[in-house]
DNA sequence: GATGAATGAGAATTCATTCAT
DNA sequence: TATGAATGAATTCTCATTCAT
């Protein structure tokens, strides 16, 4: 096959995102690495020339969307200009806001991931996320929207529950149970976090059908 | 080898109960069919005698572990003797009632899985569960005990935020991280069900530690 | 493929036999397992069914051999009715002698054999072989045909040399060149072991040339 | 990286001697050509243009092992002011004489070596090493000290002989057997060469145990 | 009902070698 | 001279499944 050189960092980012993509479709182990490079175009040997094993990227794809994750939670919860509630709603909310390629943490999370990368991406999101969210509660504690006693294991909680009831399609709910699952969601997280009722509204806003 | 003939119930009944435990140990993709037949000292053919193919038996396996926890969960549930709270206790609670070797809902959920049975038998559990639960909560709604509006719905939720936090060692917790989880479990639970703070205790029992 | 069904120690047998002739031929290394179960007509699965691994069958392979050389070599050494001569005779004389398919420990050695079983049977060889050849010098050293003092040791060396000398034709020598180094080893030989001069005859017979 | 440029020479002999030590230390086949370059710090390029392949280089290693060995024996084999016997020591002893830093021939053939360099550059020793003993054997015929018929036969088996019976650890001795062996090496060589008894003493010195 | 030898389609991984730059 | 990204054939090994007995 013609040899088609390109940069280290390009050719690695195509191999990660062309891998990530196929692991969510197939699922990580259904999915070969022989897939993955015909997908792509390119000779087993240039997979294994990036990463030592089948393992090892998913590891990549793993820090690669943690990061992303991560970096953009961290951003809105360090925005001095903000509220507690409106760094909630910046990083729950299910509206876009501002630019449009930004892809926001509850969409991230609602891709239909397979077990592997669910195990590992939900929980670490869960694990990572959750002290940066205490925060803002903390944050909103001080504002006294707020009142709650252990921040941080009460987010946990209700962000693993979130997590895991409404992402991918594990349970397998209709849109209309999944909005009345959300909607209940909005009531218990109001209630545990000790907030007023409705305002966390921005979690289930009133649109059209998609 | 010696060919031992058994009644087809009981044959069939020793294969998946060997399954099933290999299957927890080393988990379904690690464990192969060959494993499963040298531990029970059966020819492989027999295997396939009973189930068609692997994910054959772990159906078998799910159904089994489901029927178990929805029958015992149904009695419980059917009791006219008890009150809406004695039932919740009964079903979630952490010490042992009655028998020495039956298990409880609680103690069940509570094995080291592995992904596959994970996915299959909780989330199952989830929907099999939550209605029966649900309805214990509309009994204690006209008990006075809870004050909820979607009981199903939030059952739900707590359920399966219970689920996967505590659950196996997806997380990695520690025992201390655990007990401090179960504690803010027990708190959101009460205020998302509206019951008394304190009346799910039996969640949360003072004992010796281990 | 049609699936012919053998007792398992035929199969067994054919696919020893099968390596261990290719492996002579084309080298352990070089010969893949794929080689081997396409020149028998099985799949790989059979291989794998019989043995675990490639190192494996050569561990079978060595064992073989050696078993039948070191029985050979057994039975001749504790025949009462031999004198140390004969016997030597018999273990390392190059003319046949009785039934036909026998073979003889001088012929098996030199075999056209590669690096590894090389390494692995010739060096077993003298290892095991040399205990047995020792125990006859002893016996000829009663007879009053040997005299020397170290027979093990001796015994060793000079089946090195002669072993790694003339087996295979690691050295590339001619018909000729071989012929004159035989020669020189039965004169080495019998100095070292302080016999007669011409006493190892035997393993320079006089005959038409091949 | 940095292209850093060398004279043609120099960084031939940086990757030979590189691939040498390696080959050595993890074997020829185990030891890729990444392994080389990587430990050089020079790209597989560079490799490729100095040698055409890996059999490419394991030649060209033989040939540079060889040619120390025989130039160091020829030189002393040459030297008129030598008796035979003290050439015999010369290149056989095993105690140091003269530099530090030169190796001799002894020393050389017992390092341990792997198969593939080993076949190659023992047998090859064997080969171009025994004529030029062969020769002091004459000469020391002619001093009246060996008595033997054919010096280059004879010389060809003891040498192979010593060679693969204590070299590197073929054989597994330990340090007390290797003792034993040698010192019957010793008898041998000097029967089979017709010598003194105890004029090979210098293959095996009295020295304190290491 | 039961056996276990046999199947074969993959799977992951290695590595000597090439070639565009 | 030198680089290092790219190649791809080859290899070992796995294991769910089949089928002749």
């Amino acid at each position: 096959m013609a040899r088609i050189v390109k940069a280290p960092e390009e050719r690695r980012a195509e191999i990660v995102e062309t891998a990530d993509r196929l692991f969510r479709e197939v699922g990580y182990a259904k999915c070969s690495v022989e897939m993955i490079i015909r997908e792509i175009g390119v000779a087993k040997g240039t997979f294994y020339y990036y990463f030592k094993s089948k393992p090892d990227i998913l590891e990549a794809i793993v820090e690669k969307t943690l990061g992303q994750i991560v970096e953009m939670a961290k951003d809105v919860a360090n925005d001095p200009a903000l509220t507690a509630m409106q760094k909630m709603e910046a990083l729950l909310g299910s509206s876009h806001i501002g630019d449009e390629d930004s892809l926001e943490v509850a969409e991230m999370l609602h891709l239909p991931e397979n077990r592997e990368l669910h195990e590992l991406t939900n929980i670490q999101t869960v694990l990572q996320l959750s002290p940066i969210l205490a925060e803002i509660v903390e944050q909103g504690i001080g504002e006294g929207v707020f009142e709650v006693e252990k921040p941080l294991e009460t987010i946990q909680f209700l962000f693993t529950g979130a997590q895991f009831l409404t992402d991918g399609d594990m349970f397998g709910f209709s849109e209309a149970e999944l909005r009345a699952r959300r909607l209940v969601m909005q009531a218990i997280i109001e209630k545990a976090l000790g907030a007023e009722p409705g305002s966390f509204q921005f979690m289930n806003p009133i649109r059209a059908v998609q």
